[in-house]
DNA sequence: CCAGCCATAGGTACCAATCCCTATTTTACT
DNA sequence: AGTAAAATAGGGATTGGTACCTATGGCTGG
């Protein structure tokens, strides 16, 4: 029997997720918590193989949450269920030390005992309907590099805003380039204006879109 | 049979992938390739149902190789062969339409075809271990955490750095905080001073680290 | 072959940011 | 209550980046 605890603030969940549970004869809800509060205190008495962990509790930011769970219990294996995906926050959990990543629209039986399954193991499992998710995603990267042709920046110019977010001032790049300070200039000019950048720091976002950092 | 085709610049790579699928007889090598625009030529004639790929082919960056087939052909699963790890390459690799990543490290006959099953099923395939680099990750930013305190920014230098790194100047910042452009620019200076940033874009990058942005 | 783009370079002027100071008031902690 | 830290404000000098010009040599595609 492998002990499962669940966090969420939704008894419904927290109820429908224990009674799949307990009807397989494999999992034993070993502990329910509505709150980050009352799980990190309720954690050391039960000490579970796997949480099932809801991402909005209502106390806690779930990522900060899980990172001292996987700090702390390195044996805890972290299954987050969220409501709604959002950029970014699959890597940001899977970063914070989580197994699994699931969305509630699609934690019926058969998935949540799958991941289970691949979590026990020591595996890592993902949500299936994230790849229509980044497909849609895609679609409108695609539509937006497109619109980015028009001005593109050419490759002297990415060589030098590279050098730029590297934190050299004009004259370092010229002395590095062996061109003059003018011509750097130029070229920074040439990229603002392609840009439309305001100032430093929305160059800095720019080479960050661009992964030149 | 299930289709796969191979993308990997070195042949010895490729030949144990083939030999292993080979055997198997769930699966057959439909073409392999050592570059992204061979496998660009070729992908229309042979059609495989999953692709496995390299991330560092000589020619073309893996991630838009990656989208551009996801793009073309949204009926190839794709799954990711890197030599090694990098921060963000997961999301970046699954946000470009991947249904799997995997360190050639761990790509033996056991996971490999674990993966390749988990991926034909229309899951995601993740790779273990994975798990343990996000574990050693957790560590770093817990002991840089402690680190940081020591020279820690104050609240309103904190407030400051948000809006400088927003793009405001000194001026726009003094008139959104009902206080003089001077005293904005010694908090500047404190900041500059405490964090060590040579410039604007050293302040960037630990906005980023303090996740102000 | 020529038009157009790119990389090169310089001049001038302006403004924003930085450095190096001093100094007052407010807040927080003991 | 008293002290330290933080937030406020200013002067003056310097540096660095930006705007708006002109101009030339090299490469490329129609």
């Amino acid at each position: 029997m492998t002990r499962i605890a669940i966090a969420d603030d939704h008894p419904l969940i927290t109820n429908s997720i224990e009674n799949i549970l307990n009807h397989t004869g494999y999992y034993t809800v070993c502990g329910t918590y509505e709150s980050g509060e009352s799980l990190l205190a309720g954690l050391p008495e039960v000490m579970p193989e796997v949480l099932i962990l809801d991402y909005h509790l209502p106390d806690q930011n779930g990522a900060q949450l899980a990172r001292s769970i996987a700090y702390y219990y390195p044996g805890i294996k972290i299954l987050v269920l969220t409501g709604f995906d959002k950029p970014g926050l699959l890597s940001e959990m899977l970063e914070s030390g989580c197994s699994g990543y699931l969305l509630k629209t699609s934690a019926k039986t058969d998935v949540l005992l799958e991941a289970l399954q691949t979590i026990c193991k020591g595996g890592i499992y993902i949500d299936k309907s994230l790849k229509e998710i980044f497909a849609e995603n895609l679609h409108r990267t695609h539509a937006a590099q497109i619109k980015e042709e028009g001005l593109r920046l050419t490759k002297r110019e990415l060589e030098i805003l590279g050098l730029i977010v590297n934190e050299l001032s004009s004259q370092e790049i010229a002395d590095r380039l062996f061109i003059s300070k003018k011509t750097v200039d130029n070229h920074r000019s040439s990229i603002i204006m392609k840009t439309g950048a305001k100032n430093n720091f929305a160059l800095m976002k720019i080479a960050i879109d661009l992964k030149l950092i």
